[in-house]
DNA sequence: TAAACACATGAACAAATGTTCATATGAAAG
DNA sequence: CTTTCATATGAACATTTGTTCATGTGTTTA
């Protein structure tokens, strides 16, 4: 009885126990779906722009439009993400919702991000 | 004559001179492009657990996708865009043909991820 | 050289995602 | 209390994305 599943290659490149040893290192299957998911608000550019924008300087929603030249209603529906992700929180100043990064990770995720694409 | 953008608020938060220093700041827009589409690839949990099997042990594809309960296809699909992103590499064994992480940046990024995840 | 195996790839399809447009909400100023 | 301004939100739509299925390619082994 071969006791290796069905999909493993005939010679396994790595042994059995290698595999097993691996999969036991891995995240729960929850954690993994959070991480891809944190991963996920940094892959759309619009959602980039407004974290570098962040990382400079705090900013009322209608000015983070203005000066990324994209629709206040894009701008408004991408903020609602990042802040659902706790990537960014705001305060009510005025008239205004001021928004600003609630994390610090975020700026070491995006420096780890530049280093490999500027190499 | 008003000189400020339309889109701009009528007591702006912050004045222009601040936005357009943001502005001067900010990568260029195909950085800021190849920086989402790099996150990107942290964006999907396919591609996540591939990363984080590779990031304990080289392995060939066909054990990738054992380990992982992926159909072969759908994991070499994913290989093929990893590769393109310079995540990861591979080289032929025999038969198989073996993956590896192309780029410490992948650990790192992946670390601080988690740290915010964990959190 | 023929068969078996590991992997790659194209087409098709469903699901997720991001934008726009129109409109709603809610604080502030008159 | 009415209007105005800053922001939020829902619906519709076009794109992008990830998987499956079928099949192709290239290596190894018989």
């Amino acid at each position: 009885m071969d006791e290796r599943n069905e999909l493993m290659c005939d010679e396994s490149c790595s042994h059995n126990e290698v595999v097993e040893k691996v999969r036991a290192d891995m995240p729960d299957d929850d954690t993994l779906y959070e991480l891809a998911d944190l991963f996920k608000m940094f892959g759309d550019s619009t959602r980039m722009k407004i974290m570098f924008v962040l990382m400079e300087q705090e900013m009322c929603v209608c000015d983070i439009a203005e000066l990324l030249g994209i629709s206040q209603s894009a701008i408004s529906h991408q903020l609602r993400i990042l802040k659902q992700s706790k990537l960014i929180s705001s305060r009510r100043e005025g008239k205004n919702i001021i928004c600003f990064l609630a994390d610090d990770h975020v700026r070491s995720i995006i420096d780890q991000g530049l280093s490999h694409v500027l190499e």
